[in-house]
DNA sequence: TCGCTATCTTGTCAGCGTCAAGTTGTAATT
DNA sequence: AATTACAACTTGACGCTGACAAGATAGCGA
């Protein structure tokens, strides 16, 4: 007859779900103390086990980190998607995925930069480049809705894409590290319909372009 | 009567003009190892001083790596410049500041990232921060001369920069850590053309744009 | 010529990532 | 039920790091 009992009642020798527990930690050490101040042992130390124990589940820091990279990328993608759910039709949700794109780099900003814009990661792990490319696969799937053309079939689309994906990027990486200050001083409200603004025009930038 | 001498001759125990040489250090470290690599102790070895000697002149490594992003701002300025001297009309000139912008973040890319992307800068800094400001009023400065309205004077002609701007910092971002696929595998003179062709799109995105 | 002070060195500290070796728990085998 | 093998975790050590304190040096004004 077992005890019934939680997880966290008496310290064990052996975790149980470890590598989870690292994981957590690391994310909220990570949006605590940004990513240049990230360290290891604090990880360790917030999991409360030994300082060498992380290495067991994720070999080194820039394991841990490309695999923090990879769930980020499924909370990136679902942020996408939340901000979507709203939406009336495919320009709207297309619109609102950009949108969605800058809310997960204001509110998650160091995963943010994780996963865009950092050497610790391991960019040759194939479940990153896995969990990009779905990420990347978000917002074309969402291009195919509205232009009738898949960016993976159509070079056209795909510069859509690149165009609108650009777009998206820029406007998240510029507000999220504070330097929109236009859009910025605005209220709430209308700073998400001047994200909106600047998205659609690089959806429908091509109809404008010469050449 | 003085002995003319080279600086590099001799060890002395002044050396000079140390700032410029940990700044020019620094920068070669950064460019070397990347930004999360980079190390006080490194740099002072580098300039052949001892460990300590940076504190000196810029207080700790935020100091240094401000102070160096201040001379990458300026050097990103120029980058711009650069690409636009074969410029025909104001256009071409705005669709060039933004070649220039992506081959800075490419051709430097640890100092692009130092610059929008690292805690380890003091952005508080006053000096960082009208570089800064410089960088956007060369683009806002190529916006004005294209739509007539200065970004500083116009919310219109704002909002175009800001999407432009976007536009430009995106591309770069994206190019110049090799997450543009579809451009990156086509010829150097191709991907120039393609890129030149997303930043027109983000300049008169406006004339397509319905609301 | 004599201090004064900015400049640079040396020494030290705690924190860091990583490796090696030891300890403990678990599960499979007999 | 005892043994064995292995996975999970700890402990200790190493060199490297940024920062601080204290000492050495040199240029410069009085």
């Amino acid at each position: 007859m077992t005890v019934v009992q939680t997880d966290a009642e008496k310290p064990r020798y052996h975790h149980g779900d470890l590598r989870a527990a690292l994981l957590h930690a690391a994310e909220v050490e990570l949006e605590e103390n940004g990513i240049e101040a990230f360290s290891l042992r604090k990880v360790a130390k917030r999991a409360g086990v030994s300082h060498a124990a992380p290495a067991h589940h994720f070999g080194d820091v820039s394991g841990l980190l490309t695999a923090l990279a990879v769930v980020g990328n499924r909370r990136f993608i679902a942020c996408m998607a939340e901000a979507e759910i709203d939406a009336t039709d495919a320009e709207d949700r297309l619109v609102s995925a950009g949108v969605g794109y800058t809310q997960f780099a204001t509110r998650h900003h160091a995963l943010f930069r994780l996963i865009f814009a950092s050497d610790k990661v391991d960019r040759s792990n194939q479940d990153l480049i896995d969990a990009g490319r779905d990420a990347f696969m978000h917002m074309a799937d969402r291009v195919h809705a509205l232009k009738g053309k898949h960016p993976m079939e159509d070079s056209a689309a795909m510069m859509d894409a690149m165009a609108i994906w650009s777009a998206a990027h820029g406007i998240a990486d510029l507000f999220s590290s504070g330097r929109m200050i236009p859009v910025q001083s605005l209220d709430p409200e209308k700073q998400t319909q001047a994200i909106k603004s600047l998205m659609r025009r690089s959806i429908y930038a091509d109809q404008a372009q010469s050449g």
